[in-house]
Parts: C-alpha cells; structure tokens; sequence
DNA sequence: TACCAGGAGAAAA
DNA sequence: TTTTCTCATGGT
C-alpha cells in the first residue's frame, strides 16, 4: 500500500477511535510557545502545572517573561525537568517574542527558520509553533510519530518522514492539527508498551 | 530499582 | 554525517 493510502486510512482510523482532540490546549499563541519549550522530553501534565505557575505569576506574556530573572523560573518549572536548561531557553525565547511581536505572521518558511535559529528550538519545536501557535501548514514529526511510522514500514529522517505526510494529507492547518494530536493519543496509549499486540493499527499480528 | 516522558545541542565517532 | 551523551524531575 502507498504512503497516502496507508496514512489516510490510519487518520481515519485514529479520528474514529479518539475523535477531534481540540489541540494545542492553551489560551493565547504565547502560550503555545511557552508550552513547546516547557514539554520537551517531558510529560505534559508536569508542563502544565508549570503553566499555572507562571500564569499564576501574571508571566505569561513575551515581555513579563523576558523581563523574569533565570533562577525565579527556574523554580517556575522545575516541576517540567531540565529547569536550568529551559528556564534560559523560555527567557531567550520570550526575550525574542517581545522583540518581534509580529513574527507569528510571517510564511511558514520563513518562520520556522528564524525559529530554528534561536537556540532551545529544534524541528519539532519549530514546527510546534509553526502549527499550534502561528496557525500555519507544517506537519509535526515527535517521538510517536517516528515511532508509529517505523511500525508502519516508512522510515526516514524527520524532514523525509514531514515531506511525506505534507505529500500524503490535504495542505489544511485544521488537518495537520488533528492529525498530529490523534498520534500523540495513539502513542500514549500504545506505543512502548510491552503489548503491541493491542495496538489498534495491528489487525492478524501485523500493521496494515 | 530502572525506565520513560509531546527534545535540543554539544561532543565524539 | 550519524551516533552518543548530557541535561533533571516525577511517575510507574
């Protein structure tokens, strides 16, 4: 089977086990980008206990947050992990969106190279912010993914497996949204675990 | 006790 | 260019 007809059909499966999830769950574009840097090899129920904090601290804004000494948020999140590391990344990234308050604006391209640039942000952070933030096409590859696509028999590097999806599914934020947030469901619940014979893409001991 | 979680970046091979 | 190591806490 093709890679569209394989990833096609495996969206409309997800979509019928779990239904829309209503991703990126926060209430400005700022606080996607607090929260893609926040959840970095971290689970998000840790990510967001440190939201309410910061919220509770009235910094979750660009300028606020710049203006937070490294060690008041390092205290902020240290329930995400690696604080020291990101408490600097969220004061760099913050320092940058205060800066350039317009840059959620620009193309995807454009945008997701100047993100990439700041330091703390890699692909799939980059692309986070591209999708959830700014609201713009650029398929997620996280963990999961990597992880369901190897199952599935495609294999690549994170910008074969992206070309891949943005190839196989309609260019439609809305699309790449739910799409991303399915898989993210599907692996929480399936994926590194010792059962795969649970797994809801196998059918007679082997992924479709 | 050991392992993993919605990664990134530097160092080593 | 690809792989390995480090960062760190909290939950299972």
């Amino acid at each position: 089977m093709k890679h569209k007809e394989k990833l096609t059909e495996v969206y409309n499966k997800l979509f019928g086990k779990f239904g829309n999830r209503h991703w990126w769950p926060a209430d400005s574009p700022f606080e996607v980008v607090v929260g893609a840097i926040l959840t970095q090899q971290t689970k998000w129920e840790n990510v967001e206990k440190a939201i309410r904090n910061l919220k509770d601290m009235n910094l979750m804004d660009a300028e606020s947050l710049s203006e937070t000494g490294v060690e008041e948020l390092e205290e902020l999140i240290r329930c995400t992990g690696f604080f020291r590391q990101k408490s600097r990344r969220l004061k760099n990234i913050s320092t940058f969106f205060a800066k350039n308050p317009d840059i959620l604006e620009k193309h995807e391209d454009e945008l997701r190279k100047t993100l990439i640039s700041l330091n703390g942000v890699g692909e799939e952070t980059a692309d986070s912010i591209v999708l959830y933030a700014a609201g713009k096409p650029k398929f997620v590859i996280d963990a999961y993914t990597k992880r369901m696509c190897s199952c599935l028999g495609i294999k690549g590097n994170y910008g074969q497996l992206q070309s891949i999806f943005e190839s196989s599914i309609p260019k439609n934020v809305s699309m790449y949204k739910e799409y991303h947030a399915l898989i993210v469901e599907y692996g929480k619940r399936f994926c590194g675990k010792k059962i795969c014979s649970d797994c809801i893409l196998v059918e007679n001991g082997k992924m479709q």
